[in-house]
RNA sequence: CGGAGUAUAGCGCAGCCUGGUAGCGCACCUGCUUCGGGAGCAGGGGGUCGAGUGUUCGAAUCACUCUACUCCGACCA
């Protein structure tokens, strides 16, 4: 992409509604434009950014065994009459009428759609376990919408639904899912520690919400030292196999949020493991039986030949969430510091003199061959100083700056900047695209 | 929903107290010079001062009403 002929508005002063640096920072990278209280446009950059994590979310459901559908944002309240949320939800749930003055939602889940489209389906013990999943808008009408896409009225979600025809099916699916998402963040670069919570209003016994540490998270967390450098499962991991040994391992070792909290066990960490600190929650995964089943009947018929409630869980991450939560985890004073498998771009050709014919010819060159190369480049050819150039690029947080100018080029040298340790290398002309995609690939390759 | 604020050019702000020609920086446009860390000079465009009502000869400025947005708290992917 040329930046000449792209849409990247930055802006050089902050915004005064942006409270917090993610916030900030994607208002000042031109990522998002506010529209309302709690509502925002994606512009290009920023979209670029939530496509690239949703698409990692979708290869580790997948890979999990979860099947993508897409369910309408608009829901008919009866469906919602049925398993008693209507009235039960209040007024964060936006309502409204059609021309014919039928009454309408606007899903903030999905619970009673997916339980409606498995009751019409699926009728044998046979077709489970199934887990089913959708990544769509929600919209729920929060009292105090805040910190940009942290906390928004309208908001991406994955939310993943399982069925299964008995409890210890459940726990299988509620397992798959747990490694699901440990593998989902860690692709993500996030460190997102599992911890036990609360399961709210929507009920269930088996609860874990993935936290992200972060100083501005919104809630108090305390866990074991060890939970943070735990490595995570592989790509061989088998989901048709038992996964409890994983779930064992993860969590054994102290790790709550402040609702769930117990000091007394807290204590019994000892002090240099001892945690407090606050984080971000970026996923929540539960099991809650038949609370949608029951109400909504339904059923599929076991081995025994007798009709049984299917048993429930969902899964949700928030990817409209998860922007600014790598962005809190990820920056400095110049900008954003993208970990490469979700950076709006993973490099930028700096052209320094356009116009100049050396700079020039040496710049398109490079920026053909990479992108000949598959790597997802940009190529600041703007007319305009060096100095901007080195603002943008680091501001909007790409990982790798190709850097050529006449200086160089005189010696036959460009520069490659890292981001991230603000390294620079100068190296020939012809070695810098090898170079580069050298140290791309590896990051980007599903190895993790 | 309780409490506290803000609203003047795309963004950041001054002007308001004490009523009288709407300003500054950045951004934008034109030209020239530039280009190795947010370039310089010269010229230029852009505003029903959030909306309404009132007071006044005269309102960005004073009064009242409304709306939007932000922050703190209670609630939440």
């Amino acid at each position: 992409m040329r930046l000449s002929r792209y849409f990247l508005p930055v802006l050089k002063e902050t915004p005064k509604e942006a409270e917090i640096i993610s916030h900030q920072l994607m208002l000042r990278a031109g990522m998002i434009k506010q529209q309302a209280a709690g509502s925002y446009s994606w512009l290009p950059l920023g979209f670029k950014v939530l496509n690239k994590i949703v698409r990692i979310i979708e290869q580790e459901q997948d890979r999990s065994g979860a099947v993508q559908l897409l369910m309408p944002t608009l829901q008919s309240a009866d469906l919602w009459r049925e398993s008693g949320r209507y009235d039960a939800y209040g007024d964060e749930m936006l309502r409204l009428k059609d021309r014919k003055e039928r009454e309408m939602l606007y899903g903030p889940t999905n619970e009673e759609m997916i339980t409606d489209i498995f009751r019409t389906y699926v009728k044998s013990y046979k077709d489970l376990p199934l887990n089913l999943y959708h990544i769509q808008w929600k919209f729920r009408d929060e009292v105090r919408p805040r910190f940009g896409t942290m906390r928004s009225r309208e908001f991406l979600m994955k939310d993943a639904y399982s069925f299964d025809i008995d409890r210890e099916g459940a726990v299988k699916a509620f397992q798959r899912m747990f490694v699901a998402y440990l593998r989902t963040f860690r692709r993500l670069g996030l460190t997102a520690i599992p911890m036990r919570a609360d399961s709210g209003p929507i009920g269930g016994d088996l609860s874990y919400e993935f936290i992200v540490l972060a100083d501005t998270g919104e809630s108090a967390v305390f866990t074991h030292a060890d939970m943070v450098e735990k490595p995570i499962p592989g790509p061989d991991t088998d989901f048709r196999g038992d996964l409890e040994p994983i779930i064992k391992d993860w969590t054994s070792l102290y790790a709550a949020t402040e609702e769930m909290h117990d000091a007394a066990k807290f204590a019994e960490v000892p002090a240099d493991k001892q945690v407090s600190a606050r984080g971000i929650e970026v996923g929540h995964i539960f099991y809650f039986g038949t609370k949608y089943s029951k109400p909504m009947k339904a059923t599929v018929t076991g081995p025994d030949g007798k009709d049984v409630e299917v048993q429930m869980g969902s899964y949700g991450i928030g990817p409209t969430r998860l922007v600014p939560a790598i962005i809190e985890a990820f920056h400095d004073d110049a900008g954003i510091v993208w970990p490469v498998s979700v950076a709006p771009f993973e490099a930028v050709v700096i052209n320094l003199k356009v116009g100049d014919a050396e700079s020039d010819g040496a710049s398109e060159k490079a920026y053909a061959e990479l992108k000949a190369a598959g790597i997802d480049v940009l190529y600041d050819d703007r007319d305009q100083g060096a100095g901007g150039k080195f603002a943008t690029a680091d501001l909007v947080g790409i990982p790798y700056q190709l850097i050529i100018g006449p200086r160089g080029l005189r010696e036959g040298q460009v520069e490659i900047k890292h981001r991230k340790s603000g390294e620079r290398e100068t190296l020939p002309v012809g070695d810098a695209v090898k170079r580069l995609i050298g140290l791309i690939e590896p990051q980007r390759l599903d190895t993790i």
